[in-house]
DNA sequence: CGCCGTGTTGATTCCAGTCAATGACTGTGG
DNA sequence: CCACAGTCATTGACTGGAATCAACACGGCG
Protein backbone atom coordinates (compact mmCIF):
# COMPACT_ATOMS: atom_id res chain seq x y z
CA UNK A 1 0.00 0.00 0.00
CA UNK A 2 2.94 2.46 0.94
CA UNK A 3 4.44 1.08 -2.78
CA UNK A 4 1.28 2.06 -4.40
CA UNK A 5 1.12 5.72 -3.56
CA UNK A 6 5.66 5.60 -3.85
CA UNK A 7 5.11 4.34 -7.44
CA UNK A 8 2.37 6.76 -7.96
CA UNK A 9 5.11 9.55 -7.19
CA UNK A 10 7.33 8.10 -9.27
CA UNK A 11 5.00 8.44 -12.58
CA UNK A 12 3.96 11.36 -14.46
CA UNK A 13 0.78 11.87 -12.85
CA UNK A 14 -1.78 14.42 -14.80
CA UNK A 15 -3.69 17.18 -12.93
CA UNK A 16 -1.89 15.90 -9.60
CA UNK A 17 -2.15 18.13 -6.58
CA UNK A 18 1.04 18.46 -4.64
CA UNK A 19 -0.71 17.12 -1.95
CA UNK A 20 -2.91 14.03 -2.17
CA UNK A 21 -6.51 14.67 -2.03
CA UNK A 22 -7.15 10.84 -0.72
CA UNK A 23 -4.13 10.79 1.71
CA UNK A 24 -6.71 10.49 4.67
CA UNK A 25 -7.93 7.28 3.58
CA UNK A 26 -4.78 6.21 1.26
CA UNK A 27 -4.15 3.26 4.50
CA UNK A 28 -7.93 2.04 3.62
CA UNK A 29 -7.53 1.29 -0.14
CA UNK A 30 -6.32 -1.98 -1.43
CA UNK A 31 -4.45 -2.72 -5.05
CA UNK A 32 -5.90 -4.79 -7.63
CA UNK A 33 -4.14 -5.28 -10.69
CA UNK A 34 -6.21 -5.90 -13.62
CA UNK A 35 -5.75 -7.87 -17.58
CA UNK A 36 -5.84 -6.20 -20.62
CA UNK A 37 -9.75 -6.27 -21.18
CA UNK A 38 -11.00 -6.86 -17.75
CA UNK A 39 -13.83 -4.87 -16.39
CA UNK A 40 -13.57 -2.47 -13.55
CA UNK A 41 -17.26 -1.36 -12.63
CA UNK A 42 -20.29 -1.77 -14.55
CA UNK A 43 -22.70 0.87 -15.79
CA UNK A 44 -26.05 0.69 -13.52
CA UNK A 45 -23.98 -0.88 -10.84
CA UNK A 46 -23.99 0.50 -7.53
CA UNK A 47 -20.81 3.22 -6.99
CA UNK A 48 -19.58 1.59 -4.24
CA UNK A 49 -15.91 2.17 -5.06
CA UNK A 50 -14.12 4.87 -6.72
CA UNK A 51 -10.36 3.43 -8.14
CA UNK A 52 -7.19 5.62 -8.66
CA UNK A 53 -5.00 4.19 -11.70
CA UNK A 54 -1.97 3.26 -10.67
CA UNK A 55 -0.55 2.01 -14.01
CA UNK A 56 -1.63 1.35 -17.54
CA UNK A 57 -4.96 2.68 -19.04
CA UNK A 58 -8.79 2.57 -19.14
CA UNK A 59 -11.22 3.32 -20.75
CA UNK A 60 -15.14 4.55 -19.79
CA UNK A 61 -17.58 2.73 -22.46
CA UNK A 62 -21.35 3.61 -22.94
CA UNK A 63 -23.21 1.11 -24.99
CA UNK A 64 -26.31 1.29 -26.64
CA UNK A 65 -28.69 -1.41 -27.34
CA UNK A 66 -27.37 -2.52 -30.56
CA UNK A 67 -23.97 -2.25 -29.84
CA UNK A 68 -22.70 1.30 -30.80
CA UNK A 69 -20.13 2.56 -28.61
CA UNK A 70 -18.82 5.78 -27.23
CA UNK A 71 -16.07 6.03 -25.01
CA UNK A 72 -16.27 9.05 -23.03
CA UNK A 73 -12.31 9.34 -21.61
CA UNK A 74 -9.25 7.48 -21.21
CA UNK A 75 -7.97 7.43 -17.58
CA UNK A 76 -4.08 7.27 -17.05
CA UNK A 77 -1.72 7.14 -13.85
CA UNK A 78 -2.75 9.39 -11.30
CA UNK A 79 -6.28 9.61 -12.85
CA UNK A 80 -9.70 9.08 -10.36
CA UNK A 81 -12.51 7.31 -12.03
CA UNK A 82 -15.90 6.58 -10.56
CA UNK A 83 -15.79 9.51 -8.16
CA UNK A 84 -18.64 11.39 -10.50
CA UNK A 85 -20.52 8.68 -10.73
CA UNK A 86 -23.50 9.85 -8.25
CA UNK A 87 -25.42 6.35 -6.95
CA UNK A 88 -25.08 4.13 -9.85
CA UNK A 89 -22.18 4.20 -12.06
CA UNK A 90 -22.82 5.86 -15.69
CA UNK A 91 -20.99 3.92 -17.55
CA UNK A 92 -18.57 0.80 -17.60
CA UNK A 93 -14.80 1.00 -17.28
CA UNK A 94 -12.59 -1.65 -18.57
CA UNK A 95 -9.26 -1.78 -18.67
CA UNK A 96 -7.35 -1.04 -21.86
CA UNK A 97 -3.70 -2.63 -21.05
CA UNK A 98 -2.41 -4.49 -18.32
CA UNK A 99 -3.57 -2.09 -14.77
CA UNK A 100 -2.68 -1.73 -11.35
CA UNK A 101 -5.71 -0.06 -9.75
CA UNK A 102 -6.25 1.47 -6.09
CA UNK A 103 -9.78 1.05 -4.88
CA UNK A 104 -11.35 3.38 -2.02
CA UNK A 105 -14.84 2.79 -0.77
CA UNK A 106 -17.15 5.86 -1.75
CA UNK A 107 -18.75 5.70 1.51
CA UNK A 108 -15.63 6.19 3.34
CA UNK A 109 -14.73 9.19 0.55
CA UNK A 110 -18.11 10.95 1.16
CA UNK A 111 -17.76 10.73 5.04
CA UNK A 112 -14.18 12.47 4.86
CA UNK A 113 -15.05 14.92 2.33
CA UNK A 114 -17.53 16.14 4.96
CA UNK A 115 -15.34 16.80 7.44
CA UNK A 116 -12.55 17.69 5.37
CA UNK A 117 -13.55 20.86 3.50
CA UNK A 118 -10.39 20.88 1.41
CA UNK A 119 -11.05 17.57 -0.05
CA UNK A 120 -14.92 19.06 -1.09
CA UNK A 121 -13.61 21.70 -2.82
CA UNK A 122 -11.14 19.66 -4.16
CA UNK A 123 -13.78 16.91 -5.71
CA UNK A 124 -15.53 19.84 -6.65
CA UNK A 125 -12.63 20.31 -8.49
CA UNK A 126 -12.29 17.30 -10.16
CA UNK A 127 -16.10 17.23 -11.42
CA UNK A 128 -15.80 20.63 -12.75
CA UNK A 129 -12.42 19.57 -14.48
CA UNK A 130 -14.05 16.54 -15.77
CA UNK A 131 -16.90 18.42 -16.84
CA UNK A 132 -14.76 20.77 -19.20
CA UNK A 133 -13.25 17.76 -20.95
CA UNK A 134 -16.24 16.57 -21.87
CA UNK A 135 -17.65 19.94 -22.95
CA UNK A 136 -14.57 20.16 -25.47
CA UNK A 137 -15.33 16.38 -26.51
CA UNK A 138 -18.40 17.78 -27.78
CA UNK A 139 -17.46 20.00 -29.94
CA UNK A 140 -15.27 17.83 -31.54
CA UNK A 141 -17.74 14.97 -31.71
CA UNK A 142 -20.25 17.47 -33.01
CA UNK A 143 -18.25 19.76 -35.15
CA UNK A 144 -15.00 18.46 -35.95
CA UNK A 145 -14.40 16.58 -39.27
CA UNK A 146 -12.50 13.14 -38.98
CA UNK A 147 -8.94 14.59 -39.46
CA UNK A 148 -9.75 17.12 -36.89
CA UNK A 149 -10.87 14.88 -34.07
CA UNK A 150 -7.44 12.56 -35.04
CA UNK A 151 -5.17 15.80 -34.97
CA UNK A 152 -6.86 16.92 -31.79
CA UNK A 153 -6.36 13.36 -30.18
CA UNK A 154 -3.10 13.09 -30.71
CA UNK A 155 -2.25 16.07 -29.64
CA UNK A 156 -4.25 15.60 -25.97
CA UNK A 157 -2.22 12.74 -25.60
CA UNK A 158 0.83 14.29 -26.40
CA UNK A 159 0.16 17.33 -24.01
CA UNK A 160 -0.48 14.96 -21.59
CA UNK A 161 2.77 12.90 -21.60
CA UNK A 162 4.72 15.82 -21.64
CA UNK A 163 5.26 16.90 -25.53
CA UNK A 164 8.85 15.94 -26.13
CA UNK A 165 10.46 16.25 -29.17
CA UNK A 166 10.68 12.83 -31.23
CA UNK A 167 9.81 10.41 -28.62
CA UNK A 168 7.49 7.83 -29.73
CA UNK A 169 3.77 8.60 -28.49
CA UNK A 170 2.19 5.11 -26.96
CA UNK A 171 -1.43 4.23 -27.81
CA UNK A 172 -2.02 1.62 -25.57
CA UNK A 173 -5.91 1.31 -26.93
CA UNK A 174 -6.56 -0.07 -30.49
CA UNK A 175 -7.93 1.41 -33.44
CA UNK A 176 -11.43 0.93 -32.64
CA UNK A 177 -10.86 2.56 -29.11
CA UNK A 178 -9.47 5.34 -30.83
CA UNK A 179 -13.27 5.49 -33.07
CA UNK A 180 -15.40 4.96 -30.43
CA UNK A 181 -14.18 8.08 -28.29
CA UNK A 182 -13.90 10.15 -31.75
CA UNK A 183 -17.30 8.66 -33.34
CA UNK A 184 -15.56 7.40 -36.29
CA UNK A 185 -14.99 3.69 -37.51
CA UNK A 186 -12.10 1.91 -37.01
CA UNK A 187 -11.29 2.76 -41.14
CA UNK A 188 -11.59 6.60 -40.94
CA UNK A 189 -8.99 6.37 -38.01
CA UNK A 190 -6.39 4.31 -40.36
CA UNK A 191 -6.79 6.05 -43.74
CA UNK A 192 -6.16 9.68 -42.05
CA UNK A 193 -3.45 8.25 -39.89
CA UNK A 194 -2.32 6.87 -42.50
CA UNK A 195 -2.50 10.12 -44.51
CA UNK A 196 -0.76 11.69 -42.11
CA UNK A 197 2.12 9.41 -42.41
CA UNK A 198 2.02 10.14 -46.22
CA UNK A 199 2.33 13.94 -45.59
CA UNK A 200 5.01 13.60 -43.21
CA UNK A 201 3.36 14.80 -40.13
CA UNK A 202 3.28 11.75 -38.28
CA UNK A 203 5.12 8.22 -38.29
CA UNK A 204 3.33 4.91 -37.69
CA UNK A 205 4.83 2.85 -34.94
CA UNK A 206 4.62 -0.21 -33.63
CA UNK A 207 3.16 0.56 -30.17
CA UNK A 208 1.71 4.29 -30.93
CA UNK A 209 2.97 6.82 -33.62
CA UNK A 210 5.83 9.53 -33.88
CA UNK A 211 4.36 13.43 -34.27
CA UNK A 212 6.72 14.61 -36.85
CA UNK A 213 5.51 18.03 -37.29
CA UNK A 214 3.56 19.42 -34.25
CA UNK A 215 2.93 22.52 -36.29
CA UNK A 216 0.77 20.83 -38.69
CA UNK A 217 -1.14 19.05 -36.74
CA UNK A 218 -2.41 22.03 -34.91
CA UNK A 219 -3.17 23.37 -37.85
CA UNK A 220 -5.43 19.85 -38.48
CA UNK A 221 -7.15 20.15 -35.72
CA UNK A 222 -8.14 23.73 -35.89
CA UNK A 223 -8.68 23.86 -31.61
CA UNK B 1 -35.01 40.38 -4.12
CA UNK B 2 -37.85 38.98 -2.90
CA UNK B 3 -39.88 38.81 -6.01
CA UNK B 4 -37.19 36.78 -7.83
CA UNK B 5 -36.98 34.37 -5.30
CA UNK B 6 -41.09 33.83 -5.06
CA UNK B 7 -41.20 34.25 -8.49
CA UNK B 8 -38.70 30.97 -9.37
CA UNK B 9 -41.29 29.01 -6.69
CA UNK B 10 -44.07 29.41 -8.85
CA UNK B 11 -42.53 28.43 -12.01
CA UNK B 12 -41.52 24.86 -13.11
CA UNK B 13 -38.05 24.84 -11.93
CA UNK B 14 -36.28 21.93 -12.32
CA UNK B 15 -33.39 20.19 -10.08
CA UNK B 16 -33.84 22.55 -7.94
CA UNK B 17 -33.75 21.44 -4.34
CA UNK B 18 -36.52 22.60 -1.54
CA UNK B 19 -34.05 25.07 -0.01
CA UNK B 20 -32.07 27.35 -2.25
CA UNK B 21 -28.59 27.11 -2.22
CA UNK B 22 -27.70 30.44 -2.53
CA UNK B 23 -30.42 31.73 -0.45
CA UNK B 24 -27.14 33.18 2.08
CA UNK B 25 -26.71 35.10 -0.52
CA UNK B 26 -29.55 36.08 -2.26
CA UNK B 27 -29.82 39.76 -1.09
CA UNK B 28 -26.61 40.64 -2.39
CA UNK B 29 -27.97 39.40 -5.89
CA UNK B 30 -29.09 41.85 -8.91
CA UNK B 31 -31.99 40.51 -11.32
CA UNK B 32 -31.36 41.64 -14.78
CA UNK B 33 -33.06 41.46 -18.23
CA UNK B 34 -32.21 40.99 -21.42
CA UNK B 35 -33.88 40.64 -24.72
CA UNK B 36 -33.49 37.86 -27.21
CA UNK B 37 -30.05 37.68 -28.84
CA UNK B 38 -28.12 39.36 -26.23
CA UNK B 39 -24.98 38.09 -24.38
CA UNK B 40 -24.50 36.87 -20.82
CA UNK B 41 -21.00 36.73 -21.07
CA UNK B 42 -18.23 35.43 -23.52
CA UNK B 43 -15.69 32.66 -23.52
CA UNK B 44 -12.25 33.17 -21.67
CA UNK B 45 -13.39 36.68 -19.77
CA UNK B 46 -13.38 36.22 -16.18
CA UNK B 47 -15.95 34.43 -14.25
CA UNK B 48 -16.91 37.27 -12.42
CA UNK B 49 -20.69 35.82 -11.78
CA UNK B 50 -22.57 33.22 -12.11
CA UNK B 51 -26.33 33.56 -12.95
CA UNK B 52 -29.85 31.92 -12.44
CA UNK B 53 -32.33 31.78 -14.79
CA UNK B 54 -35.72 33.09 -13.55
CA UNK B 55 -37.49 33.53 -16.64
CA UNK B 56 -36.49 32.48 -19.95
CA UNK B 57 -34.03 30.11 -22.03
CA UNK B 58 -30.34 30.74 -22.31
CA UNK B 59 -27.62 29.03 -24.37
CA UNK B 60 -24.31 28.27 -24.16
CA UNK B 61 -22.38 28.30 -27.10
CA UNK B 62 -19.01 27.13 -28.34
CA UNK B 63 -17.56 28.60 -31.15
CA UNK B 64 -14.55 27.56 -33.81
CA UNK B 65 -12.56 29.51 -35.70
CA UNK B 66 -14.68 29.26 -38.63
CA UNK B 67 -17.62 30.17 -37.34
CA UNK B 68 -19.06 26.21 -36.51
CA UNK B 69 -21.14 26.49 -33.79
CA UNK B 70 -21.57 24.05 -30.61
CA UNK B 71 -24.75 24.66 -28.40
CA UNK B 72 -23.68 22.77 -25.31
CA UNK B 73 -26.63 23.05 -23.15
CA UNK B 74 -29.81 24.84 -22.62
CA UNK B 75 -30.82 26.55 -19.53
CA UNK B 76 -34.31 27.09 -18.08
CA UNK B 77 -35.96 28.84 -14.97
CA UNK B 78 -34.05 27.85 -11.83
CA UNK B 79 -30.96 26.52 -13.34
CA UNK B 80 -27.47 28.22 -13.02
CA UNK B 81 -24.91 29.34 -15.48
CA UNK B 82 -21.29 30.01 -15.32
CA UNK B 83 -20.95 27.96 -12.08
CA UNK B 84 -18.65 25.42 -12.97
CA UNK B 85 -16.51 27.87 -14.71
CA UNK B 86 -13.09 28.39 -13.11
CA UNK B 87 -11.52 31.30 -13.48
CA UNK B 88 -12.60 31.88 -16.90
CA UNK B 89 -15.67 31.43 -18.92
CA UNK B 90 -15.71 28.03 -20.79
CA UNK B 91 -18.30 29.08 -23.64
CA UNK B 92 -20.51 32.49 -24.74
CA UNK B 93 -23.55 32.35 -22.93
CA UNK B 94 -26.46 34.18 -24.65
CA UNK B 95 -30.15 34.65 -24.34
CA UNK B 96 -32.13 32.17 -26.35
CA UNK B 97 -35.52 34.54 -26.02
CA UNK B 98 -36.12 37.59 -23.55
CA UNK B 99 -35.16 36.98 -20.06
CA UNK B 100 -34.60 37.98 -16.54
CA UNK B 101 -31.59 36.85 -14.74
CA UNK B 102 -30.35 36.90 -11.08
CA UNK B 103 -26.66 37.48 -11.00
CA UNK B 104 -24.66 36.54 -7.99
CA UNK B 105 -20.79 37.56 -7.65
CA UNK B 106 -18.09 34.09 -7.91
CA UNK B 107 -15.98 35.92 -5.05
CA UNK B 108 -19.62 35.58 -2.64
CA UNK B 109 -20.40 32.52 -3.72
CA UNK B 110 -16.99 30.72 -3.24
CA UNK B 111 -16.57 32.34 0.01
CA UNK B 112 -19.77 31.24 0.90
CA UNK B 113 -19.36 27.66 0.11
CA UNK B 114 -15.92 27.84 2.70
CA UNK B 115 -18.08 28.29 5.47
CA UNK B 116 -21.15 26.42 4.02
CA UNK B 117 -20.60 22.73 3.94
CA UNK B 118 -23.96 22.18 2.49
CA UNK B 119 -23.44 24.87 0.17
CA UNK B 120 -20.22 22.75 -1.14
CA UNK B 121 -22.03 19.66 -1.58
CA UNK B 122 -24.26 21.50 -3.45
CA UNK B 123 -21.94 22.92 -5.74
CA UNK B 124 -20.29 19.62 -6.31
CA UNK B 125 -23.95 18.22 -6.55
CA UNK B 126 -24.33 20.94 -9.54
CA UNK B 127 -21.23 20.30 -11.11
CA UNK B 128 -22.05 15.98 -11.28
CA UNK B 129 -25.12 17.00 -12.69
CA UNK B 130 -24.03 19.24 -15.76
CA UNK B 131 -20.97 16.66 -16.58
CA UNK B 132 -23.75 13.12 -16.34
CA UNK B 133 -25.17 15.67 -18.67
CA UNK B 134 -22.71 16.40 -21.24
CA UNK B 135 -21.37 12.83 -21.25
CA UNK B 136 -25.07 11.80 -22.10
CA UNK B 137 -24.66 14.59 -24.94
CA UNK B 138 -21.16 12.98 -25.98
CA UNK B 139 -23.48 9.52 -26.87
CA UNK B 140 -25.56 11.48 -28.72
CA UNK B 141 -23.08 13.43 -30.82
CA UNK B 142 -20.79 10.50 -31.29
CA UNK B 143 -23.10 7.62 -32.28
CA UNK B 144 -26.82 8.50 -32.48
CA UNK B 145 -28.57 9.01 -35.95
CA UNK B 146 -30.20 12.56 -37.24
CA UNK B 147 -33.75 10.88 -36.04
CA UNK B 148 -32.46 9.53 -32.83
CA UNK B 149 -31.16 12.94 -32.16
CA UNK B 150 -34.00 14.44 -33.00
CA UNK B 151 -36.26 12.30 -30.93
CA UNK B 152 -33.64 12.37 -28.24
CA UNK B 153 -33.92 16.45 -28.11
CA UNK B 154 -37.77 16.48 -28.09
CA UNK B 155 -38.45 13.67 -25.35
CA UNK B 156 -35.21 15.27 -23.15
CA UNK B 157 -37.53 19.03 -23.60
CA UNK B 158 -40.89 16.96 -22.65
CA UNK B 159 -39.59 15.21 -19.55
CA UNK B 160 -38.46 18.77 -18.20
CA UNK B 161 -41.58 20.42 -19.29
CA UNK B 162 -43.56 17.72 -16.98
CA UNK B 163 -44.52 15.98 -19.97
CA UNK B 164 -48.41 16.48 -20.38
CA UNK B 165 -50.26 14.87 -22.97
CA UNK B 166 -51.15 17.36 -25.45
CA UNK B 167 -49.66 20.43 -24.23
CA UNK B 168 -47.78 22.00 -26.60
CA UNK B 169 -43.65 21.43 -26.28
CA UNK B 170 -42.83 25.05 -26.60
CA UNK B 171 -39.34 25.62 -28.44
CA UNK B 172 -38.08 29.46 -27.88
CA UNK B 173 -34.80 28.31 -29.71
CA UNK B 174 -34.78 28.58 -33.61
CA UNK B 175 -33.77 25.22 -36.24
CA UNK B 176 -30.31 26.86 -36.00
CA UNK B 177 -29.89 26.68 -32.15
CA UNK B 178 -31.49 22.86 -32.41
CA UNK B 179 -29.02 21.98 -35.11
CA UNK B 180 -25.97 23.23 -33.23
CA UNK B 181 -26.88 21.11 -30.19
CA UNK B 182 -27.48 17.98 -31.96
CA UNK B 183 -24.24 18.53 -34.79
CA UNK B 184 -26.45 18.57 -37.29
CA UNK B 185 -27.37 21.34 -39.78
CA UNK B 186 -31.03 22.83 -39.95
CA UNK B 187 -32.02 21.28 -42.91
CA UNK B 188 -31.57 18.06 -41.07
CA UNK B 189 -33.45 19.36 -38.71
CA UNK B 190 -36.32 20.20 -40.49
CA UNK B 191 -36.16 17.25 -42.78
CA UNK B 192 -36.26 15.15 -40.24
CA UNK B 193 -39.13 17.02 -38.21
CA UNK B 194 -41.43 17.33 -41.12
CA UNK B 195 -40.65 13.17 -41.71
CA UNK B 196 -41.83 12.91 -37.86
CA UNK B 197 -44.85 14.75 -38.60
CA UNK B 198 -45.70 13.23 -42.08
CA UNK B 199 -45.78 9.86 -39.64
CA UNK B 200 -47.99 11.15 -37.24
CA UNK B 201 -45.55 11.32 -34.30
CA UNK B 202 -45.33 15.22 -33.91
CA UNK B 203 -47.05 18.46 -34.95
CA UNK B 204 -45.65 20.85 -35.95
CA UNK B 205 -47.20 24.09 -33.83
CA UNK B 206 -46.10 28.28 -34.24
CA UNK B 207 -43.77 27.91 -31.52
CA UNK B 208 -43.42 24.70 -31.16
CA UNK B 209 -44.23 20.75 -31.38
CA UNK B 210 -46.96 19.03 -30.04
CA UNK B 211 -46.16 15.20 -29.34
CA UNK B 212 -48.32 13.09 -30.60
CA UNK B 213 -46.84 9.58 -30.20
CA UNK B 214 -44.32 9.07 -27.29
CA UNK B 215 -43.94 6.06 -27.72
CA UNK B 216 -43.06 5.77 -30.97
CA UNK B 217 -40.73 8.59 -30.36
CA UNK B 218 -39.21 6.74 -27.57
CA UNK B 219 -38.40 4.19 -30.39
CA UNK B 220 -36.91 6.69 -32.31
CA UNK B 221 -34.44 7.34 -29.95
CA UNK B 222 -32.75 4.35 -29.08
CA UNK B 223 -32.09 4.93 -25.51
C1' DC C 1 3.73 -23.46 -39.69
C1' DG C 2 -0.64 -21.78 -39.62
C1' DC C 3 -4.15 -19.52 -36.85
C1' DC C 4 -6.11 -15.35 -34.97
C1' DG C 5 -6.61 -10.68 -33.78
C1' DT C 6 -5.56 -6.27 -35.34
C1' DG C 7 -4.48 -3.05 -38.88
C1' DT C 8 -4.67 -1.47 -43.56
C1' DT C 9 -6.50 -0.67 -48.09
C1' DG C 10 -10.00 -0.73 -51.79
C1' DA C 11 -14.84 -0.47 -53.73
C1' DT C 12 -19.19 1.03 -53.02
C1' DT C 13 -23.15 3.01 -50.53
C1' DC C 14 -25.70 6.23 -48.12
C1' DC C 15 -26.73 9.69 -44.71
C1' DA C 16 -26.35 14.14 -43.91
C1' DG C 17 -24.32 18.51 -45.70
C1' DT C 18 -24.34 22.09 -49.07
C1' DC C 19 -26.33 25.03 -52.35
C1' DA C 20 -30.41 27.10 -53.99
C1' DA C 21 -35.15 28.55 -54.23
C1' DT C 22 -39.45 29.36 -52.20
C1' DG C 23 -42.75 30.03 -48.54
C1' DA C 24 -44.59 31.77 -44.09
C1' DC C 25 -44.54 35.30 -40.55
C1' DT C 26 -43.28 39.53 -38.13
C1' DG C 27 -42.63 43.90 -37.55
C1' DT C 28 -42.27 48.52 -39.62
C1' DG C 29 -43.28 52.55 -41.96
C1' DG C 30 -45.90 54.90 -45.26
C1' DC D 1 -54.45 48.94 -43.79
C1' DC D 2 -51.16 47.40 -46.81
C1' DA D 3 -46.50 47.04 -49.01
C1' DC D 4 -42.17 45.65 -47.93
C1' DA D 5 -38.01 43.92 -45.88
C1' DG D 6 -36.08 40.72 -43.07
C1' DT D 7 -35.92 36.49 -40.59
C1' DC D 8 -36.75 31.86 -40.13
C1' DA D 9 -38.59 27.41 -41.89
C1' DT D 10 -39.17 24.27 -45.47
C1' DT D 11 -38.31 21.68 -49.56
C1' DG D 12 -35.62 20.11 -53.57
C1' DA D 13 -31.40 18.82 -56.19
C1' DC D 14 -27.00 17.49 -55.86
C1' DT D 15 -22.52 16.51 -53.51
C1' DG D 16 -19.41 14.60 -50.51
C1' DG D 17 -17.31 12.56 -46.40
C1' DA D 18 -17.45 8.90 -43.70
C1' DA D 19 -19.67 4.25 -43.05
C1' DT D 20 -20.08 -0.20 -44.65
C1' DC D 21 -18.73 -4.24 -46.95
C1' DA D 22 -14.90 -6.96 -48.37
C1' DA D 23 -10.19 -8.49 -49.00
C1' DC D 24 -5.80 -8.79 -47.63
C1' DA D 25 -1.37 -7.96 -44.76
C1' DC D 26 1.14 -8.64 -40.76
C1' DG D 27 2.96 -10.07 -36.40
C1' DG D 28 2.59 -12.81 -32.23
C1' DC D 29 1.85 -17.09 -30.42
C1' DG D 30 0.40 -21.76 -29.74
Amino acid sequence: MQSAILELHTLGVRRASAIDPLAAIESLGRTVALRRGQGIYEHDAPAEFCWRVLTGCTRSVRVMGDGRRQIGDFHWAGDLLGLNDVETHFADAEAVDDIVLRRYSRTLVEAEARRNTTLTQWLRANAQSDLRRARRQSTLLGRKTAVERIATFLLDLDRRAGGLADEILELPMDRTDIADHLGLSTETVCRNLARMHRGGTVAIERLGVTLRDRPALRGMASE
